[in-house]
DNA sequence: AACAATTATGAAATAAAATTTCATTTTTTC
DNA sequence: GAAAAAATGAAATTTTATTTCATAATTGTT
């Protein structure tokens, strides 16, 4: 956690002299980390002692801890903590602080994923008749993203982001077949009913959405996408980009697993395409 | 600039026990930081005051400061550095890298973005007619994704990812149209053609792509999307995740100009989902 | 309000860590 | 292979951080 943050949250726990130190230290902070004990004191208008407890109390080993600890998390820009898009914001402002959420997003998605179910999801699909991919929306994008790249993997792989062909498709579906259903909110009725239909007809359903919703609750695998609550108006659905790198590595664990021959034959696939484009001149 | 980078570059400059303390850094950069200089030293089996120089001809200025820079590398990640999958990787080693790969092509995209011709492109697609999208390929998911986002604007938004589709539209395009083709490589053959014909036909062409490739030529603003060459074969296509991030930059910037009475409306839009969806009970 | 108990604080002492100095060793150059 | 240059570490010094302990401030109790 951000020691920054940290400091801001604890300022009530801390006694008179302590907090003198951690004004002094957010006012500043980047001034801090090449200060010696003595010179923050000093600053601070209290003794070395002082900071010295300020820090332990921080949960650090002592001051040189606490600089470190504060240095990692200047390193870090400041970014990830939710940096909104505010209205006055520059092009460049904008533009930078999507794409930090957007890594705050993927961060956060990739600490809160199981491996093991990215495991049992890979073991399924490698033995998989038929995958279907189904989402709606925004989600529809990521159902659409993972046909393509399952397509090339040569095994029978639909996609549909229309509820009647949902339906339809999950009707008709029988054991052997996987259905993963993708949608961040988990609430959206119609694709609940969908894995649920799919669920009676003996089909395998991995979930790509967040854990305890309705539609987990429909899913023989959960693969749940953490991804902090988009509460900003201009906020772009980080979510998505989490979902597709949640399907890259479903790809990818679908490669490795089938072994070398499979990927020679990947390679003349991406070779194949090389006519419909201009040669590179390098 | 990254400090164990640096080392790494500068490997060759120092003298024979220095390097053993950067070997000894690099094999273990976590543990560094919590070791005194007398500890590191006895680690390289050197003195101390090697470690000491080797500190200042990295420029820092002594060990403490030395450790201090360490730290905020160690905060950025360490990952980016090409880490590719491996055959013998498990499932958290693959999901770990194709996670830290999609933030890495994220941070080097964001870095070569210019922030003029994003504004720019805002400018013109706030004033046009009509916005239509092409792509092909992973690519036809982007304009797909672009295509669901600024069609809750309100705006004439179309996407097509049919060469036949995008020809016809393309060739029907006019004045105060504006065309945006998305392509990684910038060299498929069909879609160059299609800008051309966009352009011929008076419509403002923006490309999201490659800067320096026959595509690029035929647009009149170029978002070029850095991304690290992907020479590994299991490497997803992160560029397209560059390019989703680059589509929720340019609607971010578009909802921005738009000024706040059309923002109440888009809030709107998203309220009357709320039927579609089962409530939540917290 | 007066007192005891608790907690907070800093001066001084101590300990730890880093740096400098300088003599010795190793390497390079001619 | 000798002289010069560079690299290295032992020991001394300096700087920095931590602990100890006495004092001061605060809090709670009657």
């Amino acid at each position: 956690m951000n020691i920054l943050e940290k400091i801001a949250n604890e300022l009530d726990t801390l006694s008179k002299s302590e907090r003198k130190v951690a004004e002094v230290i957010l006012s500043s902070p980047s001034t801090v980390i090449h200060s010696s004990i003595a010179a923050l004191a000093k600053q601070a208008n209290i003794s070395e002692p002082t900071v010295n407890r300020f820090c332990r109390r921080l949960d650090t080993k002592g001051y040189p801890d606490f600089k470190l600890h504060l240095a990692q998390s200047l390193a870090n820009g400041t970014p990830y903590v939710n940096r909104h898009v505010d209205e006055n914001d520059s092009a460049e402002e904008y533009t930078d602080k999507i794409f930090e959420s957007t890594m705050a997003s993927l961060e956060l998605a990739r600490k809160n994923l199981d491996a093991s179910l990215i495991n049992r999801s890979v073991d399924v699909l490698t033995q998989a008749n038929k995958i279907s991919f189904f989402g709606l929306g925004a989600s529809a994008i990521v159902a659409h993203d993972a046909q393509n790249k399952f397509f090339r993997f040569n095994v029978p792989v639909v996609y549909f982001d229309d509820i009647l062909m949902q339906r339809m498709s999950a009707i008709n579906s029988r054991q052997g077949d996987v259905v993963i259903v993708i949608s961040h909110t988990g609430r959206t009725k119609s694709l609940v009913e969908v894995a649920s239909l799919a669920k009676e007809n003996d089909a395998t359903v991995i979930g790509i959405t967040t854990k305890d919703t309705p539609l987990a609750k429909e899913c023989s695998i959960v693969l749940s996408v953490e991804v902090a609550e988009d509460t900003d108006l201009y906020m772009p659905m980080s979510s998505r980009i989490a979902q597709l790198a949640l399907v890259d590595v479903l790809a990818t664990g679908f490669t490795l697993r089938r072994g070398s021959k499979f990927r020679d034959n990947l390679k003349k696939v991406k070779d194949s395409l090389r006519s419909s484009r201009f040669e590179r001149k390098d």
